[in-house]
DNA sequence: GATGAATGAGAATTCATTCAT
DNA sequence: AATGAATGAATTCTCATTCAT
């Protein structure tokens, strides 16, 4: 029988952990303002003030999470990068893998995702850094003259950060089609176009 | 003497406008949980009881809003329909203007957009029969051998609806391009694609 | 029968006041801390939204109330200053009356005073405030000849106001003895001292 | 290896007077009610648990601090009045003596003071007790002749306490003067008076 | 048409205190 | 002798909403 003061085998960091993941459940549910931290206490069988041994308050458990996925984003970016091959005819497999590495990520961190890329005020800015790193690459490519000069690459970068956006909700998360093809249909219509060519 | 109970040209349907005027901006502004029923109220001059003799609650305003959006919303999009020319060499010039029209309206209706567009709840619903119906008009066509056709309409559909998000967002409600011309963008892009063609 | 919504005959600045007084009230007897919100409005018969109505915050309202002691105690100072008559054999009749007035004053103010002159953290710069006031009085009359050259007269401004402090709380509080006498008393002990002359 | 559950050279007593070290300077810096038991075991480097193992709550360990302070200063007084002389012309010097001693003591133990004669509930009566002795002294001069037959040595004896209290803080705890000289300004006020005698 | 006055219901947060080890 | 982990019981404060006038 479990009395006061302490859960049988209870280990801190399992608290906190299962904290922080039920709160990126109940945020990427209901948003920041009808999550309830009682109502998180209540899913881990815990209470209140167990919360706040772990977390500042509820802002903060969030902005935590909000870093969490930032931080991740960040570093599948990076490893992008560095992936880099030098292959000029794998540009378009380059920019495929890249995107479906994304789409792979927000498969697998939904909540996380919903947190971050959607819910949180920072969303706009991780939005617009990613968007800023498109636009980097597409520049470089397009100096290389792999893409139309005369492109307006900002919009392009931006368009396809809505695109990503969209199709991460409708069709990643509702595990509608595989990350790798939806990537691959993407880059298909964005350098070839939807015209027939004659 | 100004008599108790009753603002000097006080007029029912100009109280309830100026609500509805407020609450949107503030809605916009702020989202919905933010908003409180005091600070609209305060900044129409009015007080909290009357603000209950026309809506029903903060979530019925809220809903108003996001109706008032959808209408004309609709209105926009069955109109761009009616203009339909004949002319098959006009096709992408026809899309190109129903995009504009959307942005245009977008931009003339920021906090109305960023309500229901962006916050409500109806925001995925709204999304999702835009981009049915742009795909209708893309299988149309496609149908009509102007398009690629193996291309996936549902993806291209949804790709554009993600175009349009995000582009209203970072450049419509930013004044940063005119509506016509990031319209023929977009469209240049998903017809031609980036590629430089040989 | 008073239902919800409004109080028979309720008025806002009536509401304020009492909760005013019996905040004093309650602050005085129990202290800070150990005054809960909730027994004011309770005892106020008021909600305790309606607490928030017209205070800001817990110590808003206690603040207000030492500011209301200082301004009334400053008042009197100010009125004692000026009440100075020009008989110089009237010194110590003159320094009883200002005596006696602050008594009366503790007197007729009990909770007010037990906030501001005792429970609040401003006590101390009120206290120093006003020995310091007492201070260059002392110094006027030592200066004209009436007092010992060598008394300390900072030691003794606040002597005098130690003096002050105690014999409000055992015997002004406690009603045991006027104010005007317990003035000529003190007056008395300060200007002659305790010895036997022979 | 370091067992767990025990601090290396740890020892019951040192934990306890460390605890009770500490908590003294917390409750006379921040008072009762914004002490918190988690400050005073994080500042000794012990844990919560630790401190209800040598204190029965945060009440005990102040009640505890406040009955050491009486505790000191009843020993100070008895021992004052054992060291009564005969001289008779002593008189204020002995009256000065145990002043003095009051003012060393409180200026050794500063905190204790602060906790037993300001904050604590028990000051009121340990201040009456004071007073009470005072005047037991000083009625027995008067008997003897020495004082003014007609003075209220009630009222003396509680201005006395008074005196002591307000420049215990103003003086003493800022050490601005030294408590043998300080008793000496005070004696020479009480017994002679401010009046230049003619 | 309008409002002064009021509140029900809840939300986050705090803190002294306690077990099991 | 000591503590990691946890909590009961408050407490302040907020806000949409409602009467009576």
């Amino acid at each position: 029988m479990i009395k006061r003061g302490r859960k049988k085998g209870a280990n801190g960091e399992q608290s906190r952990a299962l904290l922080l993941f039920i709160a990126a459940d109940e945020f990427a549910r209901k948003g920041y303002f009808e999550t309830k931290v009682s109502t998180i206490v209540h899913r881990a069988n815990l209470s209140q003030p167990t919360f706040y041994l772990y977390f500042e308050s509820k802002e903060a458990i969030f902005k935590e999470l909000v870093k969490k996925f930032r931080y991740e984003l960040f570093n599948l970016t990076i490893q992008s990068r560095l992936e880099t091959g030098f292959d000029l005819n794998a540009i378009p497999h380059k920019i495929t893998q890249g995107l479906a590495a994304i789409f792979r990520f927000f498969a697998e961190n939904q909540s996380l995702t919903r947190i971050g890329f959607f819910l949180s005020q920072e969303a706009e800015e991780i939005k617009k850094q990613l968007a800023a790193q498109i636009k980097e690459n597409l520049i470089y490519e397009q100096q290389n003259g792999h893409f139309h000069p005369d492109a307006n690459m900002l919009i392009i970068a931006e368009s396809l950060v809505g695109i990503i956006e969209r199709l991460t909700i409708t069709q990643i998360f509702e595990e509608n089609i595989q990350p790798e093809i939806l990537a691959n249909e993407i880059v298909h219509l964005l350098l070839d176009g939807l015209l027939v060519k004659t």
